[in-house]
RNA sequence: GGCGGGUUGGCGGAGAGGUUACGCAGCGGAUUGCAAAUCCGUGAAGACCGGUUCGAUUCCGGUACCCGCCUCCA
């Protein structure tokens, strides 16, 4: 069985990933708060953790493998987006705004994540399917003393775990000495942080035992993957911003809730997303969502490739360039796919590129090999060859499999080649054209008739066989000549 | 102020202490009526300063610059 090493954050290095249980591999992914479209940077660990979630289901099977990924549908900007709606006019009830715009938002994020052929995990949970949870969850803290009530909150005492930071590499009083931030004068300690909190009549609120109110926002990490994915589970995910506070307040509870497991094993985290080199913000005016680049043309698989070009855990810069290149790419990788089915197994060096920490762009680079080998077969490696083992297609097929791995090449995502039109009337003319010129030495016609074919997106290839037209970048029908 | 990450050829971007990454673009050639596509060939790198080593782009230390987090954030 393939070995897979993945870096843990908690570690800072890379480890082996050992199983807890080999017959159900675990793994829990914080997902979106769903008060608005996703943009581009939300999507960058869905893909890699899409990847991530294709080579554990190569490699322990697919039924062997349960990946949980929330919605997070609590929570003050939800509150704040409803508001909103009211103060302009909309007199339906607060919970009724809410309960549309996260289902309208949830709705978003899976058609723009199905846009990127990420597979859908196996559970999505919704924060306010697991409140009774997360209170029992508080109960519990405040029994084990690591948590107390004041002023209708309850508070994470975090001078009750030593470890507290281990995760993110910080101590509590360097955090308290460099804090920027006011501090609630009911803490016990300023980085204490909030489980529950009250709400006001106006605001979504659950009975509990310190009032009405609603919960902290990492409370529900906790809860959601203790009842989906039991108390020790094998990989926790999500993007380094979350390393703190979300994801170290998350072990500060499981932790303590449950002394005696390990919640989660292996820490895995994808850095930031770039635009044009520099952070997306909205402020800088270079701020997008996922929808925006899909209205734009941009295909879904042309995304996903250019998130894959970058490892997980560099900075990925999203530029125009890496678009163009990318989409060149795939279109000349599907012209070698065009009706073919995948072989039963992937190439073993792309499986294994991925499995030493995801390397996603030494795998592309194993595809262009196996690419560079089927174009041209008089010089193909000794290692590929035994592959094709000497059948013409074989490796046609590996490669299609081997580019499933990484969620590219696929059916679902092959709806932005165009369905190639009926070219053969023009290149029957352009031939008839062409022998023509080649008598008169009058090339013009033929000419103009190519140009024409190069604007509307048509590749023109003229060999002593004949004419062969092809729909290429930027393809339009409607510009063909008549 | 505290913490973390990065710096590789024109661009993108990996691995490995010593032998070609790879892709895109470029250049030369073949081919073509001219192109395109394809094929053959080819140049180009490791921020800076030290250290370890027979040998470092790869390990260690420092400097510079960039980015992120510390407040909602993937």
């Amino acid at each position: 069985m393939v070995e897979i090493q993945l870096t843990n954050t908690r570690s800072r290095s890379k480890e082996r990933l050992v199983p807890i249980d080999p017959q159900n591999l675990r793994m829990y992914l914080c997902g979106p708060t769903v008060y608005d479209r996703a943009h581009l940077g939300n999507a960058r660990p869905v893909v890699v953790f899409d990847v991530l979630y294709r080579l554990l289901r190569h490699v322990h099977g697919a039924r062997h493998v349960t990946y949980v990924r929330n919605f997070t549908d609590v929570d003050d900007k939800i509150n704040a987006a409803a508001l909103a709606r009211q103060q302009q006019g909309d007199s339906r009830p607060l919970e009724e705004l809410i309960r549309e715009r996260t289902e309208e938002t949830i709705g978003w994020y899976h058609a723009d994540m199905d846009a990127l052929g990420a597979l859908r995990p196996d559970h999505e949970p919704r924060a306010t399917d697991y409140i009774p949870q997360m209170i029992a969850m508080i109960e519990d803290l405040v029994a084990k003393g690591h948590a107390y009530a004041a002023e209708g909150h309850v508070l994470f005492d975090v001078r009750s775990f030593p470890e507290y930071g281990q995760l993110s590499g910080r101590s509590v009083d360097d955090m308290i000495a460099g804090a920027r931030v006011e501090i609630a004068p009911f803490k016990r300690d300023p980085m204490d942080f909030v489980l529950w909190k009250p709400s006001d009549a106006e605001l979504p609120g659950w009975d509990s035992p310190w009032g009405r109110g609603r919960p902290g926002w990492h409370i529900e990490c906790s809860a959601m993957s203790e009842a989906l994915l039991g108390r020790s589970f094998d990989i926790h995910g999500g993007g380094i911003d979350l390393q703190f506070p979300h994801h170290e307040n998350e072990i500060a509870q499981s932790c303590c809730a449950h002394p005696h497991d390990e919640f989660a094993r292996i820490w895995l985290h994808n850095e930031m997303l770039q635009v044009e080199g520099r952070k997306m913000s909205k402020s800088l005016g270079n701020f997008f969502t996922v929808r925006d680049l899909l209205d734009q043309g941009i295909p879904g698989e042309v995304i996903r490739f250019v998130f894959l070009m970058t490892h997980y855990r560099k900075p990925m810069d999203w530029t125009a360039d890496k678009a163009r290149e990318a989409e060149a790419v795939l279109r000349r990788w599907r012209g070698l796919v065009a009706g073919i089915e995948p072989a039963a197994s992937p190439a073993h060096a792309v499986v294994a590129a991925l499995a030493d920490d995801l390397n996603t762009a030494g795998a592309i680079a194993e595809l262009h090999r196996i690419a560079e080998a089927i174009r041209n077969p008089d010089a193909m490696p000794d290692d590929l060859r035994q592959l094709a083992d000497g059948d013409a297609l074989e490796l046609n097929r590996i490669f299609l499999a081997s580019a499933g791995m990484l969620g590219l090449l696929t059916d679902a995502l092959g709806g932005w080649i165009a369905p190639a039109p009926d070219l053969s009337p023009l290149a029957a003319r352009m031939q008839m054209l062409r022998a023509e010129a080649k008598a008169s030495k009058d090339f013009s016609a033929v000419d103009a008739l190519k140009t024409a074919l190069t604007e509307a997106g048509v590749e023109v290839r003229m060999t002593a066989q004949g004419v062969e037209l092809l729909p290429s970048a930027g393809f339009d029908a409607s510009r063909l000549p008549q």
